[in-house]
DNA sequence: GCGTAGATTTGAATCGTTCTAATTTCGCCA
DNA sequence: TGGCGAAATTAGAACGATTCAAATCTACGC
């Protein structure tokens, strides 16, 4: 019968000591398993521990050891299904390497960012893993996180210049490249009035994607006009909202769009019916992603595959190589994207 | 100009205190507003503070104060919307509060909860917000985090019986209801063969909807065929596969289902196709949990919304309320749920 | 019985805060 | 000038672990 007491102060190291009477320090190197301790001792304090339930108490030895057991993870928003997955990605990772992740979102706004990166930081992080907000910019978030936090940023570039003292790590998805294919495969299905839809373009990831839509637009030769550039908000609302400015220009009418993302797409799907059109019969879309949702919409969606949740592995694997080597140069990853042709895009009819 | 230093040792209140000739004491009491200190003292110091990149370290200062600035979030499966936007609002919640989330996943696995718990309940969380995994049992998980850190459970209840002396809150969904009006909602729409499809019976919360189904049936009078229970993964894949079991017994054949939630719906959406049905015009289908995809699939799903979101902000909030009053009776709050009609859910043509 | 190498164990300092109790400073009045 | 209460400041012991140097304990050969 386990004595287990059900209510009462919290067990520490003293107590196990003196239930066992052994020091501390003796009760201590057991926990980490040391070869110094004796094989009985260390059988009566492992019984010891058990019998009073002791639990470890990780942020006292952290204290003690300068040392970390946690990573902050900050996105835009878990409610969006590529943020959701790579940051179970990154927990995976960060699990199996025994670290805890501390949450945070910035619901894609810089000033909310800056707090919620100050609030995390003081909880003493290891590292950050960081997918910033449209508009947030180099310098405040590093006044946020110090120059003693490892950084990696992911999915977008910071505003403004970095110093060059911190270095931190990226992992960026090949926008341009992805965005060139889709274009390219558009052209390929007979289009030729190709609209590039949703996203701002203060953010980086959007102006790559529209530079890589310019690129194979100039190289096939074709025009490109200026109405054929919708901004939106990346939600699914705010897109089906935007779609109309599509078709309300005197100009010549798109027949296909390059979506910023899956969920621009699906939102630009849905607004299309309000315009007498529908996605995969007379008007061609793409999006950028690969969310789940995408090979289950209708139609489905052709997109670019990000694989989001091995993103988050990556990037939590970066992580842990600095944090093992905090001397080794900074590097940038850019991780390639793979198009995934299904219904939306059919051919020009 | 200020003279941050870009590399160096960690900046601590003894740094500001040499910096400006007080005590350690006199910068703590500046750090948290204290009115004790002297107006002129207090600019010094803070001005201290800036120039030298001060951050706080909160867990020196959780240690010294036997609290905790943190919240243990464990679910099954961030990728899961509806976890995704549950964790979204019990982030934004504690985050409010000036509390960080600690993340972790069982993915529905028993074993891995019982390691996941483990290793977050040595960062010290000031109480656990946790939806069990299918098989979690109460005597497993009371043994992981031990009686001293408060629990809110979610979702699910936990298997066997939990010791008096746990009080552990509870939010849980009107499972029951939610089903029952969802096969009345059929009954209504002409169907009389109505399965229940999906989940596993061995999950308190798939028993429950099964239950409503059940009392809804025989209320209106009708049978209930063996063959139209169909257990699956919780997932849109596995439920897709297990679609044709419905339909290769030799009894009635139904014409409608209700799912165990909405994931299982769409699979099962997916599933009749194979089998020469589909769902909104020759099959009525329901699903539960509302995920933001229901609105947007085709056919649009009738299902029941739990506004996950709002759960997430509720649970953290009952969370905090314990933190405030760990003495307070440990309550169970079941939260209704809403039948929202759509497209799916077609009359018995 | 003694010295000693090796195996175990331990005392005390330390990590960066908070907090209590005590001390110092100051304004003001007799 | 001395005294006194209020205001401001501080010394030093915690919190629960780790760590290093030093102490103790064994066993063994001579």
């Amino acid at each position: 019968m386990e004595s287990q007491t059900p209510v009462g102060r919290k067990i520490t190291l003293n107590d196990i000591a003196a239930g066992c009477g052994v020091s501390r320090a003796t009760v201590s190197l057991v926990l980490r398993g040391s070869p110094l301790v004796n094989k009985v001792t260390r059988a009566r304090v492992e019984e010891e521990l058990r019998r009073q339930g002791y639990v470890y108490n990780r942020a006292a030895a952290n204290l003690r050891r300068r040392t970390s057991s946690s990573v902050a993870l900050v996105i835009n928003e878990l409610a969006n299904p590529f943020f959701a997955e790579f940051a179970a990605g990154v927990d995976e990772t960060l699990g199996a390497a025994g670290f805890v992740t501390l949450l945070g979102s910035s619901g894609d706004s810089a000033e909310r960012e800056h707090a919620v990166l100050g609030s995390l930081i003081e909880h003493g992080p290891g590292g950050i893993i960081l997918s910033p907000a449209e508009d947030s910019e180099a310098r405040k978030v590093l006044a946020a996180v110090g120059t003693h936090t490892p950084v990696v940023l992911f999915n977008r570039e910071l505003g403004g210049e970095l110093p060059e003292y911190a270095h931190w790590d990226r992992l960026m998805l090949d926008n341009e490249r992805g965005a060139r294919q889709a274009t390219e495969h558009l052209i390929g299905q007979g289009h030729r009035h190709i609209a590039f839809f949703g996203g701002h373009d203060h953010a980086s990831s959007t102006r790559e994607r529209h530079a890589g839509y310019t690129q194979a637009m100039h190289a096939a030769g074709l025009p490109v006009e200026s109405h054929w550039r919708v901004q939106s908000t990346p939600t699914r609302m705010d897109a089906a909202r935007a779609a109309g400015a599509l078709f309300e220009s005197s100009g010549t009418a798109p027949t296909a769009a390059v979506c910023y993302n899956d969920a621009v797409a699906l939102g630009l799907m849905l607004g299309l019916h309000q315009h007498g059109r529908q996605a995969g019969r007379d008007f061609a879309v793409t999006g950028f992603d690969d969310i789940a949702e995408a090979a289950m919409s209708m139609p489905s969606l052709t997109t670019l595959s990000t694989a989001p949740r091995a993103r988050g592995r990556q990037a939590a694997d970066m992580l842990l190589a600095r944090l093992r080597d905090p001397q080794a140069p900074s590097g940038t990853i850019i991780a390639p994207v793979e198009l995934v042709v299904r219904e939306s895009s059919n051919p020009l009819s």
